[in-house]
This record gives C-alpha cells, sequence and structure tokens, in this order.
DNA sequence: GTATCTGCAAAACATTTGCAATTCT
DNA sequence: AGAATTGCAAATGTTTTGCAGATAC
C-alpha cells in the first residue's frame, strides 16, 4: 500500500495538486471500479469547486503516466482502477457490481499472435456473482 | 457458413425482415468488427430509407438471441460480431484496428470462480499489431 | 512571471425513447 | 385488421473542447 500518494505521483512525473491526490486517493481505496460520475459524486461534498472536467483530465494524466488504467466492461461509460496489475474482472449481470478476480497464468493454449506486441491486456467475465447466484 | 440468412433468423425466433438480413449479411461478412455508424454507412447507399435506430434495434435483437456480440474494447463507441464462439481480440493502439485471434484454451491458473456462474467471456489485448510493430 | 492546472459553459458524439407511419400476414 | 417493425425527431447521458481565471514554482 502507498503511504504518501503526494511522492507516489511525483515518482511518476505527475505533479501532486490538491484534486489529483485526492482522486488518487479515492481511486485507490475503492474497490468498486468507479466511473467519473461516480468520484466526481463522491468527493465533490469534500471538494466543493471539483469539476468533472478536472476528474476526467485527472485520470487521463493517471493512465498515460501508468498509474490507473480504464475499464471497459460496460457499455456505456468507463470505470476506472488504480490496480494495474494484471487480474481479472467480473461483473455481475443482475447486481451490476464487478469483482475483481486473480489471474495466475493467462494461457490462451495456441501462439497466434507472432509478430503482435502485446501492451495490455483485459479479462472480462460476465454472468451472476456469488451472492445472485444463490438467490435465483 | 450461412447459406440462406432468412431461415438462419428463423431458425433463432427472429423474423427475417429486409433490413434484418442485409444487416446480418453484413456483420457476418465484415471482419473489421464494425461500429452502427459503420454499418449505417455501409448499408445506407443500398438502403437509403434506413436508420440508425433500425441498425441499434436489430442489433439488439441479435445479441438477445444470442447470434451476434458486443465488443466494449474501444471506450467510445460499441462494435459488434457476429461471431459468437469464444476468440479473443487484438486492438492496435497505431492503426486502430481489431483483429481476431483463437482462444484455444482459456487457462486462469485459479480456482477464484467459486460460486460465480460465467456466461460470457471476453477476452482484449491492446498492442501494436504485426504491421505497425515492423513500421516502428 | 510564466507554466500548468482547474473549472465553467458549450459542443460533440453515441445511444435511447416516444410515437406515427409503414409493412407483413 | 392486428401485431410487429421501421424511422424520424427529440431527449438523454457521457466525454471532449475552448477558454478564462486560479494556482504553483
Amino acid at each position: 500500500m502507498i503511504n504518501n500518494v503526494g511522492d507516489f505521483l511525483k515518482s511518476h512525473e505527475i505533479k501532486p495538486s490538491y484534486q489529483r491526490v485526492k482522486i488518487y486517493e479515492y481511486l485507490m481505496e475503492s474497490k468498486e471500479h468507479p466511473t467519473v460520475e461516480v468520484i466526481y459524486s463522491a468527493l465533490h461534498p469534500e471538494i466543493p469547486t471539483l469539476s468533472k472536467t478536472t476528474v476526467y483530465n485527472t485520470l487521463k494524466v493517471f493512465i498515460e503516466k501508468g498509474i490507473a488504467m480504464a475499464i471497459t466492461i460496460d457499455e456505456n461509460e468507463v470505470r476506472f482502477d488504480a490496480e494495474v496489475n494484471m487480474h481479472g474482472h467480473f461483473k455481475c449481470l443482475e447486481c451490476q457490481k464487478v469483482f475483481d478476480f486473480d489471474v495466475e497464468t493467462l494461457d490462451i493454449g495456441n501462439d497466434a499472435m507472432d509478430g503482435f506486441q502485446v501492451v495490455e491486456q483485459q479479462l472480462f467475465f460476465y454472468g451472476l456473482c456469488n451472492h445472485c447466484n444463490h438467490e435465483s
């Protein structure tokens, strides 16, 4: 876990403005893969002058500098995650929640990717989560 | 390959209207994972009365009936694919093209999904395609 | 004091909705 | 005729852009 967000941002060539620190802290602590709307609504009470534009700008900077990633598991809006190490995402079609799951080794059992340089991987599963599955 | 699209749609409980047949034919023959805009622009010359609403409606029906799938590999717009069997998608960050690749076995090397019922899987890779990789 | 960052307002898109006209059987 | 389908126009929602004011070094 990161103990000083300001220093962490600096070490990634990001100037640690008040807004950026707060947004990164929220993203790091939240496990719900928040959208821009969720981040904005969560921080607005504490930072009344905050604008969605700043949230968008800030997340773009985080992604460019490699300390956050965009998750396109929804069709309509983009979610964000401060966990950039390889892991999968499961979206429950019932409660709409998005869960992380470990991906120890991603073996697709072929060598079809010859000549393609992979920079990023996204693994999305859709279905019923533990809780919703046992209700129905 | 499907030789009679009308019969194919009927066999999936979809009434084969002129527009639906044309849209499915285009989706099946196109290998570029088209967006609504691309489908509409491609078919509009041939079907001047076609509307984007119909393209949206039709794709929604196809997905509900299981003969097409939505691909959220882009952040802004949804792509569509008539190939519903398991396969992966690779998006080139340079030329923006989306390629299919085989996924023979998807082994994530753990058993973290206990109690979760998986209905659909999406595997997205991002990077440089064969062509763009050898240029730079 | 100059760069950068922020945030408002407007614009730009993708997608959805309401509804009337059309089509098919 | 009756039910489903189509398509126009308007609404909605997300994201981007232009720019002026605020902030930081």
